[in-house]
DNA sequence: ACAACTATGATAGTAATACTATTAATTTTG
DNA sequence: CAAAATTAATAGTATTACTATCATAGTTGT
């Protein structure tokens, strides 16, 4: 067990918001209950309108501190791939095996998070699932080169970059190390998603880690059978 | 070389519209410059207002067909889905090797398609990039229930389970075609994305086929070995 | 204690979107 | 050729996605 750790602070590109949500109360309401209005009715029905009844304040008000819900989207989802990057960081260091610390990233993507008591404020169980059901929508829209620009996909490179260069520990020689980080990550959230509502189009098992074993098999195959 | 079909024609599910769009002039406009203008825009910023100037029609028309641009997005991605069907058998009949035959599907999986001289109404080059780029959000959104229930995802469904039975005859014991299939067909999408706006995030490679050889190499690994 | 500043609230307004309704003109079909 | 069905033309409504303005409350520096 590592101390917790009473001060971290996930860091955002300032371009993601015109005021930091974190340096009000009224901001971290925002970052708050919009991550449960989102969760409870979707994005496409999300309004700062309705965010705005919830946490009583006028939806000018809100508009303050985000351009728009696209860019709150951008900074939730940035919030979450800073986190994943902490904890990827957290989890393998002082592991000297490779293997090891591969599979212990691949737990990090492919699994469930639990609430993290260093940071209380932010409904992490919440927030992946707006990652998962929503997220592919904020690269997947025609300004995701502008949204790029403003760093809101930096932490999930990094996050990507330091996987990629696990695999290129254990095996120099694999060409496409981020194409099979990013294939697992996406994969796992679409798996998660269909369980839920397409079962037919995953193979759901009663284990509880059913979906890491499947990962962890096919890249550890993939990488090191020849 | 198989004789071209003269009257193949893909049939979908009449919960997805309110008129059959090939029965008429106006709906196949609908459809054909639809596509264009989903492509050209993006399908946030699509609207049947837009789609009226341009057909030079009424907007009011174009609700006698679909119900709103959800629906038609969905129209369009069951046809693509039927087509790949459609894709699939052609291409798998008559092969006897299994391997074989995985291997045909896989390149029409991740490969980019071109124009189809049995379907010449339907651009599908350009309905490739918008089932790419916008197909996620068709079943990222609240109503996919909804959405599976109208039948929007058979064709998808059929195509995930007819190669899931191919990878079957060659691994009876393999105990996840399906979540292999999904996490191919969905990666391959990204992949393509990430290629044009996030280059970190995947390997592109020059020679033309990288991306079938990626995965082709994955999956069989993962269901070969031991 | 007071001016200056900042954050929020309260309210209003605009342009665009996502539809629905009505009637008239046109085309198709029996 | 009459009846039926389709489409065009137009108008209208509720909601969305903002922007603008002004008042007020709290905070900071001196």
């Amino acid at each position: 067990m590592s101390p917790s750790i009473s001060s971290v602070k996930i860091s955002i590109n300032p371009h993601l918001y015109l005021k930091d949500p974190e340096s009000s109360d009224l901001g971290l309401k925002i970052i708050h209950q919009g991550i449960d209005l989102i969760r409870e009715v979707g994005f496409d029905a999300f309004t700062f309108r309705k965010l705005g009844l919830l946490i009583q304040s006028p939806e000018a008000s809100i508009y303050r501190y985000f351009e728009n819900k696209h860019k709150l989207l951008l900074y939730l989802s940035a919030w979450y791939w800073g986190w994943m990057e902490y904890r990827l960081v957290l989890a393998i260091s002082n592991v000297n095996s490779a293997d090891k610390r591969l599979e212990k990233a691949l737990v990090l993507m492919t699994e469930g998070v639990e609430q993290d008591p260093n940071f209380k404020d932010i409904d992490v169980v919440k927030l992946q699932e707006i990652v998962v059901a929503e997220a592919p929508k904020t690269f997947l829209y025609k300004q995701v080169d502008k949204a790029n620009q403003d760093g809101a996909y930096f932490s999930y490179k990094e996050f990507v970059s330091n996987v990629a260069n696990i695999i290129l520990e254990i095996n120099p020689l694999y060409k496409y190390p981020s194409m099979l980080i990013t294939t697992v990550i996406e994969g796992a959230h679409q798996q998660r998603f269909f369980a839920e509502h397409l079962p037919r189009l995953t193979n759901k098992q009663n284990k509880p880690n059913y979906l890491s074993k499947f990962y962890m098999d096919l890249v550890f195959k993939t990488i090191k059978s020849n």
